[in-house]
DNA sequence: GTCTATACGCTGATAGAC
DNA sequence: GTCTATCAGCGTATAGAC
């Protein structure tokens, strides 16, 4: 069942098989170029099964998101429960998103760059996701205790992730070919002196 | 024809009326939930109209797509031209984004919040595109000259630019109530801090 | 529960009048 | 160049056998 913190998806029941075939399906061309025939060919099933088990091609595409969105809510979760302070926690879950990048692709991928509300018009949008919302409130908490500094909520969140999920992006479209966690070192050192507090000594040096 | 520099659409042309319909269509629902009657309808044009002058549904989008990155481009080229540092030049850019993303709503979201891949696969991906670049060589220049620090031109293109667009984002989604241009000074102050050079004194003060 | 065969609607595209 | 009427193909969903 685990997509996001298993190796290899042991579970070989129908419906795992279905949604990982449409997993693969949806990144590689997007949702409405896949049919579901290509969903039923890929998967070994039948088209019968598929609607026995998720009640359409839209049934799928929100079994699938519900999925992964509850399995990276678990390991931002997780990530929080064991770390201390707020900066500690960010940078985990930052190092988390690279590593992932390299090893799930896919899920990045749906995660990352996908336009749900295009074909699940009753979810709520990924920004008002759990997991989306455990991240704001990490911010958010780092910058009521001092932290970080004080600045508006939504310009915090976008400073704290903002650089990653880019650089996430750059690298699902093949513009980045360095793998990301070779980058992540930068990444944080930059993001930190963003949003921490402390004097900085600009000497001036413009020509 | 300008759609990002002029108030108004003032060409009424039957080629202007089928891309601005075509826009706000693509905009609100998604390229592929949108048909060529609904363009046809909202530009008050006939079908035979559209094939006549973009050769089909996806002549449309790519017309779209290649104008707004075309005006994008010039947009940035003017900054470039008449603003001396990579500094002072980045900074213009990211206050022109806010602003055109309350004022080019539709624009913004086609340019930032579309998968354009999933329907225009013979173009290049947007991040390969004239106006992204730019923004890029900037960076990458800036960088060079020490105006930035040291950092790997990706790194630091994520984290000049991949803060606004994820505030932009998050402003097209709904998330952020506030005009962003409201929010462009924390904004600013929070990017230079991470990317420019200088000593940063933090006093520790994790409790 | 799983499968195959089929039906129906929608949509992109064309033909041909004006 | 602009328009209307029409077609052909695809894709979702269902019916019904096993």
């Amino acid at each position: 069942m685990p997509y996001l913190t298993r190796d290899e998806p042991v579970d070989e029941s129908i419906g795992c098989r279905i949604l990982t075939a449409a997993l693969q399906l949806f990144v590689e061309r997007g949702y409405h170029n896949v049919s579901i025939h290509d969903v039923q060919k890929r998967a070994g099933v039948s088209i019968g099964s598929i609607y026995n088990h998720y009640g359409g091609k839209e049934g799928v595409a929100k079994g699938l998101y519900r999925h992964l969105l509850t399995e990276l809510e678990a390991v931002i979760d997780n990530v929080i429960a064991g770390t201390p302070s707020p900066q500690a926690q960010c940078e985990r879950v930052i190092r988390q998103l690279l590593d992932f990048t390299e090893s799930r692709r896919d899920i990045m991928a749906f995660i990352f760059a996908t336009r749900h509300r295009e074909f699940l018009p009753g979810e709520p949008p990924i920004c008002n996701s759990a997991p989306f919302m455990r991240l704001r409130d990490i911010v958010r908490h780092g910058i009521e205790q001092g932290t970080f500094r004080a600045m508006d909520p939504w310009v915090g969140a976008s400073a704290v992730f903002g650089g990653t999920i880019r650089l996430i992006q750059l690298r699902l479209d093949g513009m980045v070919t360095q793998p990301l966690p070779e980058l992540a070192d930068e990444l944080i050192v930059t993001t930190w002196r963003g949003v921490l507090p402390g004097e900085i000594t600009t000497s001036a040096r413009e020509a």
